[in-house]
DNA sequence: ACTATTATCCCATTTCTCGGGATAATTATT
DNA sequence: AATAATTATCCCGAGAAATGGGATAATAGT
């Protein structure tokens, strides 16, 4: 039967108002409402809640009984329901994101310090993984990745910001290797790659004049799916990689790696926020994007 | 809005399933209800509860947090209900009963006793007063009275046996006092009267052979609502009383009071268990009624 | 690429609920 | 003692709500 909480809240509110009409009036509705509520939840139940002539209303004993066990349940029901509705715009508890390795123990450290300074109630819980995470299944309130174009329908995306790569590879390696002056001498070098990315045998360039990418295939040498790896491959004569700047960017300043191909460049890649599937995004995600938008530009990519 | 309840049992049985279809075979309903049931709790919350594609429902944190609130409370409300259900039933609880002074330190302890033993989940309330009690409004479950017709329309009552009644006086008395040999004889003498009933100032007589009953007018002398205090003022020579006989039984065994008028008889009046107004008796009311009528046949009234 | 599963949306039908007025019972008042 | 006022309940028509089935778009697995 249906409306059975409306129900019980009509008979606390009988048991408390002593009265039918009194209740009614209470309630905004009319007598013949709460009668029938009453003799519905007397029916259901199978016991006579109140001892009435149409003058005096009294609870039975299995009505004052149930009432003193009911009371606090609907209290507590209704704190629920409260409490929920305070969720949507609550700063509070948990805030579970996942990050690329190597993105987050270079960039992440300023952000969480100022998010976790702005909202202290919030317990934050990073994971840093290269490993496609499902946002939805592991529970994920946000996942930042680095990718060409967000490949989950299932999820909302936001972009950040452009991520730069560059081709490099060690000054050693290309004093022996064959020359190396467009793309099309890439399949005769040791070229290591990224998985995890479309391009995994296959890299798409332009010319900085151009604009239509082309493919070129080559062959296989070594694959991983954590960039400062492959850059210690690479800086160790192990050929060449394409990788966002940022990781390499200490070894190109000290002259471990050095970047080939400089004219030419590959798809735009993105820093990316991926969100679960909301209709309207809690307000602790929220937030934590835009403190993590307003560092973003500080990052120099 | 309407309803509620059931739509935080979808909730549930969504959350337990993991899926809506599952969630309405779980039911039995269709799983267009489902759908309607979590968005409709959704939007009253405003919180999303769920975070959902066509092939993946996972609980958001909100629906989480809400999910762990009102898991016990419904569990508890429905044992609520399942206790309500068996109050019906129960041969426990509390059992106020009102009952005449004089009457029942005669011959209370018995019945008493018995059903004490025969139900020892039961608390026994007795209340021994000879005031009319407000069943409702004092929470009496049963109201024992001796009276002549049912005054109080507001309650169900049952007749338990007749309490035969007798003019008493004191043998010292009749010595001194003007003769009497009929009820017109009783205006000349004082007569002391129970009040509480319709016959204070009249008393109602028919002689054995007849039908028809007399109003005899008396002059009040002494008034109580006590038949023994009644029966002891009558044993000290303080005139006539009518009194029912189980109360001068001992005096008049003893010689201390004796009967007048004895071809003469007031009306009848019963010993009468009075109930509130329930539509069906609760089981325990039911059984100790049973037992009192029981041991009612063994007063020797 | 195709199939199967899934949540959602839409619509017509059924079911439920509500409020007003009438009724009978009971208390308070005159 | 009689009348008036209050009350719970019953009945009924109107309005609202819930439901299930079918259609749709999205998604995971093969």
């Amino acid at each position: 039967m249906t409306g059975h909480l409306e129900r019980i809240k009509t008979f606390m509110e009988v048991a408390s108002a002593g009265s039918f009409t009194a209740a009614a009036r209470a309630q905004g509705s009319s007598s013949s409402a709460v009668t029938r509520h009453i003799a519905d939840l007397e029916q259901t139940l199978g016991v006579q809640l109140f001892v009435r002539t149409t003058r005096k209303v009294s609870l039975t004993q299995a009505g004052a009984v149930y009432f003193e066990k009911v009371h606090p349940l609907i209290s507590a029901l209704t704190a629920a329901d409260d409490s929920a509705r305070a969720q949507q715009k609550a700063l509070s508890g948990t805030l579970q994101v996942s990050c690329p390795l190597s993105f987050g123990t270079r960039f992440l450290q300023a952000p969480l310090t100022e998010f976790a300074e702005l909202h202290p109630g919030i317990d934050l819980r990073i994971n840093l993984t290269d490993s496609f995470v499902d946002i939805i299944k592991d529970g994920y309130d946000m996942a930042l990745r680095i990718s060409a174009a967000p490949a989950d329908k299932s999820t909302i995306w936001r972009k950040i910001c452009p991520v730069p790569r560059c081709l490099v590879a060690a000054p050693g390696y290309l004093e022996q290797a064959p020359p190396l002056t467009t793309p099309a001498d890439l399949p005769n070098h040791r070229c290591l790659s990224y998985t995890n990315q479309s391009e995994g045998d296959t890299w798409h360039l332009a010319h900085n004049a151009e604009e239509t990418m082309r493919p070129v295939r080559l062959t296989p040498a070594f694959a991983c799916n954590n960039g400062d790896l492959l850059a210690q491959m690479v800086a160790a004569g192990g050929g060449i990689v394409l990788l966002p700047r940022f990781i390499v960017a200490d070894m190109l300043a000290a002259g471990t790696l050095q970047t080939v191909l400089e004219d030419w460049r590959a798809p735009e890649i993105w820093l990316t926020a991926f969100y679960p599937p909301y209709q309207k995004l809690p307000l602790a995600i929220d937030r934590f994007t835009e403190v993590f938008e307003q560092h973003a530009g500080r990052f120099g990519l």
